[in-house]
RNA sequence: GCCGGAGUGGCGGAAUGGCAGACGCGGGCGACUUAAAAUCGCCUGGGCAACCCCCGUGCGGGUUCGAGUCCCGCCUCCGGCACCA
């Protein structure tokens, strides 16, 4: 080893490196953020994580693409403010708690230690003086204060209902939270009870809601469109039916009135209110009821299958179409929902397949009344597919012969003028129900009297704190339930014995504001003060997976369009543009404990370094992409670093003694270092252009090497170097690495004898002169396919260009026989010779 | 079923309607070395003796001088929604 003193090695030592310029960084405090009038601000931020232990690669990159994001547009002159916090009240620190007998709050803080350290080692460039964590007292209590505001507004309200109820958790949940009947945590099938339960009022910002997100243009289409279809306004006509014999109506909502002559009977849903009276005169009443009972215990796993049978039953009660006199029957039905509309349908069979099914299942009659516009009308008695297509209106008394869009328009504005219904908007989307039956989550602020019933916590006894010492068992109940310290209390207005609410909100609403709060995490009075949200909202780009384009990115638009209507912040919209990125894959499938096919960050680190781990997952795929791990891309993305490093190593000298280059004057320069120079302003341009918009990581990354094996040939040729090239060539170089693989890139940057952190540096510029190069190369072909290439000067004129390539041997072989038609000359790129015969 | 997105070498992936496969991985060859590793360089879609030529971007048509890219009709995979009247 003594021998080889003098010779470097030939990999560089990462863990020193990487660490010299974290503890560097943070004392400098280069990253924190202040408010500066003067300066354009860039609000970067990524979705928080649930502290769930430890950094997965879905976050490795997550923040990797952000960190990209905040170094180089702080490189471009904003002032970046780029965060972190912790969504950190949630369902597995309590699982934790009764598990393993451990405190969720030990538990979540001891995960946030950890993961904190995690993220430094990874050197992302967050201001950690803005830290925030959701269950800490000091967010809690604003996100109770919050809760207030809203309430006073108006938009909160507790109710009554059948709500999903996973008994595993031994929660509620939302709607959001039902993935395909089952529990989206814990996959349990969900079951429905009725239950007491608080809600925020999104319904009434669903037009809202929707109506923005046309102007959202720095979102993904597909997230746009998977709220679209979430909020889904359908516009339609409520009809009210009278009941034969009955003091009542039926009201039923439907988009196609144009079809009413076609109702052959009434569907109500089983929980619908009136069924009681419907069936109260029938003799098979008993019956009835126990069909009733069948269907709600079915559980909603069993309704939501595909194709699941159509269950119905006659109710014994009829109800007059009031458009065509008649008596039609009025059946219970399993496929009608009670959450939806009215809770009752008409039914049209020939026009809707779903009543189509229920129809021929129990011999209901099937009347067509919109026919095709050209050809036969379906067969009434056989037809088995329902006829949904627009057309001509028949069989419907003085519509007959309308189109059917017009008939529509007429039947609705009839229904108005007699009366008997009204047109109508109606959303899919329902409430949001918030409370949670659980221990760990953000109280709700209110108290229960005996004499004044509910009352809001006033705002100066805020925060309710959670109490500590509560026990944990697997009972399901919440422990706050049995805290007769948390629950006894007073009331705030009379001041009598009273009460705590002791369910929790969804963890869902404390991310829906997190990004104010950073905004001004220090404040004591308020949320966070209005004239900081208003200097850094909205967030300039945000970064997250897709697997929240629903949940978080609707509850979140909804929260910051109430608090512009409260006046606490100027802008309704918390996200100007949004960046969902791909999944992390192995092996074709997600990265799960389960499959046992994870890759550990950590593992990584240690073997690589931070950058090594960054660089590749930029590199592996574009940021929207699902990303394909592999063990041997990391070891070309380690290789690549590695590469610069010597490169740099070696030429750091030239680098330091070299004059300025745009001072010189009057040397003939070198073909090759012309060539290296032209190619280290086109990087520099290409790299530009990939990230700024497109956030391309991977083809950035790719330009960078080509400008290191362009670099490499330069070197290794021998010769003079023209060490002023260099220099120009290494500091760009080490620049534009300067986002990916930012401690190296300090480490280069101090290497060729540079000052200040490379981190503060403006980012590179290009001369567009030097881009181009005098000679390019033009591909020259026969009837579209390649036979040549020739080296013309730049800017040759069209017609000579054309002259040279028929001058070519080889365009001449294939020509030969045939005559030429015709010549297509593609400045700059190629020219196409057609032929004919 | 409806709404999105994607199908390109052995693999990850590149290509404003203009050289298909940049860059990386893997593989091959060479240089350096006593040797190996590391490193540096060259080659690497298939067919073919050939760097001539032919074929080639899921399939079938079309538009165009020219199509991975645009249009029409399909197929497969992934994601979302799904008795929403």
């Amino acid at each position: 080893m003594a021998g080889t003193a003098t010779v470097r090695p030939a990999t560089y030592d990462f863990d020193a490196v990487e660490q010299k310029w974290q503890r560097i960084w943070e004392q400098q405090g280069m990253y924190r953020a202040v408010e500066d009038p003067a300066k354009p601000k860039y609000y970067c931020l990524e979705m928080f994580p649930y502290p769930s232990g430890k950094l997965h690669m879905g976050h490795v990159r997550n923040y990797s693409i952000g960190d990209v994001v905040a170094r180089y547009k702080r490189m471009r002159g904003y002032n970046v403010l780029h965060p972190m916090g912790w969504d950190a009240f949630g369902l597995p620190a309590e699982n934790a708690a009764i598990q393993h007998n451990i405190h969720p709050g030990r538990w979540t803080w001891d995960n946030i230690r950890y993961m904190r350290q995690q993220l430094r080692r990874l050197g992302i460039s967050y201001d950690w003086n803005r830290e925030v964590a959701s269950c800490h007292p000091d967010y809690y209590r604003w996100t109770q204060w919050l809760f207030l505001q809203f309430y006073r507004a108006g938009l909160v309200y507790k109710k009554k209902a059948a709500v999903n109820w996973c008994p595993a958790c031994a929660t509620v949940l939302a709607n959001e939270q039902v993935v395909q009947g089952r529990c989206e945590r814990c996959d349990t099938p969900v079951t429905t009870k009725d239950l007491e339960q608080w809600f925020f009022r999104i319904t009434r910002y669903a037009d809202r809601l929707l109506e923005d997100l046309d102007r959202l243009d720095g979102w993904p289409e597909k997230v746009k469109t998977m709220q679209r279809n979430w909020i889904g306004r359908s516009v339609g006509v409520e009809v009210r039916f009278p009941i034969k014999g009955m003091d009542e109506e039926l009201a039923i909502f439907t988009t196609r009135a144009d079809t009413i002559y076609g109702a052959t009977y009434m569907v109500v849903a089983p929980e619908h209110p009136l069924v009681p009276r419907l069936i109260a005169d029938n003799p098979d009443r008993e019956a009835i009821e126990r069909f009733i009972e069948d269907v709600r215990r079915q559980d909603e796993l069993a309704r939501a299958a595909e194709d699941s049978e159509k269950l119905g039953v006659f109710t014994g009660s009829y109800c007059v179409n009031p458009f065509t006199g008649e008596e039609i029957p009025i059946w219970i039905g399993n496929y009608v929902l009670m959450g939806y509309g009215t809770g009752a349908i008409m039914a049209v069979p020939a026009h809707d397949q779903r009543d189509l099914d229920f129809a021929r299942k129990y011999g209901l009659p099937v009347r067509v009344v919109i026919a095709p516009e050209h050809g036969p009308a379906p067969d009434e008695a056989t037809m088995r597919e329902a006829f949904v297509e627009d057309g001509k209106m028949v069989n419907s008394g003085p519509y007959t012969g309308l189109p059917n869009r017009e008939g529509l328009e007429r039947i609705a504005d009839d229904v108005e003028r007699r009366g008997i219904g009204r047109r109508r908007v109606q959303y899919r989307l329902r409430d949001w129900l918030i409370s949670r039956q659980r221990y760990w989550g953000c109280p709700i602020p209110i108290v229960y009297c005996p004499e004044c019933g509910p009352v809001a916590v006033p705002e100066d006894q805020l925060p309710v704190l959670l109490p500590d010492d509560v026990a944990f068992k697997p009972t399901g109940q919440s422990p706050l339930v049995e805290s007769e310290e948390f629950v006894r209390t007073t009331c705030p207005q009379c001041g009598k014995e009273a009460r705590r609410e002791t369910d929790t909100m969804d963890t869902f609403v404390d991310s829906s504001w997190y990004f104010l709060r950073f905004c001004d995490p220090e404040a004591t009075d308020v949320p966070f003060r209005r004239e900081k949200a208003d200097y850094w909202m909205p967030v300039d780009q945000y970064i997250g997976g897709v697997e929240h384009a629903i949940l978080h990115l609707m509850y979140a638009r909804f929260f910051q369009m109430v608090l512009a209507d409260l006046g606490l912040v100027g802008t309704g919209r918390p996200f100007q543009n949004l960046l969902t990125q791909g999944m992390v894959l192995k092996d074709g499938a997600k990265m799960s404990k389960s499959k046992g096919n994870t890759v550990d960050p950590d593992y990584i680190i240690k073997k690589y370094g931070a950058d090594t781990a960054r660089l590749f997952i930029l590199f592996a795929a574009p940021p929207e992409r699902d990303l394909e791990w592999s063990d041997a891309g990391v070891e070309g993305a380690y290789r690549f670093l590695n590469r610069v490093w010597r490169l740099v190593s070696d030429l750091a000298d030239d680098a330091r003694t070299a004059g300025a280059i745009d001072g010189r004057t009057g040397r003939a320069p070198d073909p090759d270092a012309q060539k290296l120079r032209r190619t280290v302003h086109r990087t520099v341009q290409r790299v530009t252009a990939d990230i700024d918009g497109r956030f391309h990581f991977n083809t950035a990354i790719s330009a960078i090497m080509e400008l290191v094996n362009m670099f490499y040939q330069y070197k290794e040729r021998g010769g003079p170097r023209d060490r002023e090239v260099v220099a120009e060539g290494l500091e760009k170089l080490v620049l534009l690495l300067a986002p990916f693989a930012p401690h190296l890139a300090e480490e280069l940057w101090h290497m060729i004898g540079r000052t200040g952190s490379v981190h503060e540096q403006p980012w590179p510029s290009f001369d567009p002169d030097l881009v181009q190069a005098d000679e390019m190369e033009i591909v020259v072909q026969v009837d579209g396919r390649v036979r040549d290439r020739m080296m013309v000067p730049r800017d040759l004129a069209d017609d000579e260009v054309k002259a040279r390539a028929l001058a070519l041997p080889r365009v001449a072989e294939h020509v030969a026989g045939r005559s030429v038609a015709r010549v297509v000359v593609v400045p700059g790129r190629l020219v196409n010779v057609v032929t004919r015969r």
